[in-house]
DNA sequence: GGTCAAAGCTTGAGTTGCTGAAGGACCTGG
DNA sequence: CCAGGTCCTTCAGCAACTCAAGCTTTGACC
């Protein structure tokens, strides 16, 4: 592991496999904390997207999926009693989604179980933890296409 | 960008979004340019698994789903011509997917139109993609369960 | 050789995720 | 006040996913 060693710059071609595997890992490590607790990865997401108050159709936007469709997501939500809709102030067509406390607790707890994921962390050093974060604020605007754009 | 600047170190809560963020972002980039040649993301994920013939079990195994799925997303790539199933010399019971020329040149195509992944490559330095890549092979084998499994 | 459990694939029923089109309620500008 | 746009929902329709059941084929045991 000596630092700047004389090793070889992977290929595009091996970097994106590298990270698409990492990505579909984490990513089924995800799923499968949600699904002990009864939820779907896209329920999972959402709740995860309103941690704070959000409208439908921001909520949409953040899902990046169609409004139509998160009516359904926010209808399980609520029957489970994981998140509230409730009307907006000044706008009645505006339904925001709040996060319950049980919710809460639930997405807390489905981040504290994703144990792959912990055991990931636990294997790097802090000089890796250091380098990781900051390649991916680096790289996190170019690849969401907001280069510029408002907040 | 000071090489080993005095950064603080990350808390595991923010290399986790910052990781979830890449990773969304790396994940709709791959199903955009899937749908620009109409494939689902599901689809073409099986595409790139096909890439050497593969029986429909095992298939199901790399994707981490139930067999009886990989038999519908295997049918529409079949009958797009971009994949077909052969029969295996030795036991009838098993079919092999083998993915076809034209199923290769789109996934190909599909790779190279991943825009928003190459750019982040872009906005790396060769430092930075040593750093990336020896931490994604230092850590998949912990983050996807196989510390010392088979194969 | 015959029998039977097990493996591999498919089918069917049912839920979820997702889209597009259409509709109802509501806001805003003229 | 009316026209057009915005926000949400509903509906039809498809893909993905799971579980249970069914069929063919295999392999092992008697």
């Amino acid at each position: 592991m000596g630092s700047t060693a004389t090793t070889t710059v992977p290929t595009n071609a091996e970097l994106m496999e590298a990270l698409a595997a990492v990505g579909a890992a984490y990513f089924q490590d995800f799923a499968a904390a949600a699904a002990r607790h009864g939820l779907s990865s896209s329920q999972a997401k959402a709740l995860g997207a309103v941690q704070e108050p959000v409208p439908m159709r921001a909520l949409a936007g953040r899902l990046g999926c169609d409004a139509s469709n998160v009516t359904g997501i926010v209808d399980r939500l609520e029957s489970l009693g994981l998140a509230n809709r409730e009307a907006a102030a000044g706008d009645r067509r505006v339904k925001i989604v709040v996060i319950t406390a049980e919710g809460r607790e639930i997405l807390n707890r489905i981040r504290g179980e994703m144990a792959r994921t912990h055991q990931a962390f636990e294997a790097m050093d802090d000089e890796q933890r250091i380098a990781l974060h900051s390649i991916c604020v680096q790289v996190l605007p170019v690849l969401a296409g907001r280069t510029g754009g408002a907040q």
